[in-house]
DNA sequence: GGGTTAAATAACCTGTGGGTTAAGTAAGCG
DNA sequence: CGCTTACTTAACCCACAGGTTATTTAACCC
């Protein structure tokens, strides 16, 4: 799997979204992590490791802890893949797109 | 499921991806769309029903076709969703936290 | 009407995703 | 050493995703 898929496909879940916005707070271990949600700490540890395999996240070792931290790298890539899309809601571009069509269509 | 998710979950697949980067250059017919891809036309189809769930593609009906057409909008939600991250990937906002830190650690 | 083309639906297979419980590993602590 | 806490791994379950082939629907064309 690519690693935009990976990305795309990590995104793909609420839990681990909001795994993502807790750690823009900070690192945090797996316990605090899994605090606000009401499933079991192995489902827990697989999201992390989907979340870990596509980059978002890094893991650390303290004594029995393993706090984890993240990494935004792919989601730059996930907004600049976006971004070339911007012409497509863009009302503005949506008015040039039929400007050009227009310009074109008088040249002929 | 909601809205961001099954977007997110849409994008997953690199299939539907190029399926959209297709329909950047105008609308398509599934025939048409399916050509690139050596993959049979009901797995073409099943990659459309979820892109239309999703709300990214909007389908029209023209004799015996039935045209594709991109709706970007559920990707300005995934660019302003992103962009929220912008701060933990770009180097600048970085340097900014750490200034930030520094300032509130002499205050105390 | 009969044949052809475009596309969807149905039925099926297989792999994987997200969840569970139970057991294992590893570190702190009395 | 033995207990507790933090976390992972293993084994399992079920739903669904992505693919297939075969069949059906719908429209055009002769």
């Amino acid at each position: 799997m690519d690693q935009l898929s990976a990305t795309f496909a990590a995104l793909a879940d609420p839990t681990r979204r909001a795994i993502l916005a807790r750690l823009t707070e900070g690192p945090a271990t797996v316990k605090e992590l899994s605090e606000p949600f009401d499933i079991s700490g192995p489902a827990i540890s697989k999201h992390l490791r989907v979340l870990e395999k596509a980059g978002l996240i890094t893991r650390g070792r303290e004594a029995q802890w393993r706090p984890c931290q993240l990494d935004a790298t792919p989601l730059k890539e996930v907004a600049v893949w976006a971004e070339n899309y911007r012409r497509f809601w863009d009302a503005s571009y949506t008015r040039l797109d039929a400007l050009l069509t227009e310009l074109k269509e008088t040249e002929q």
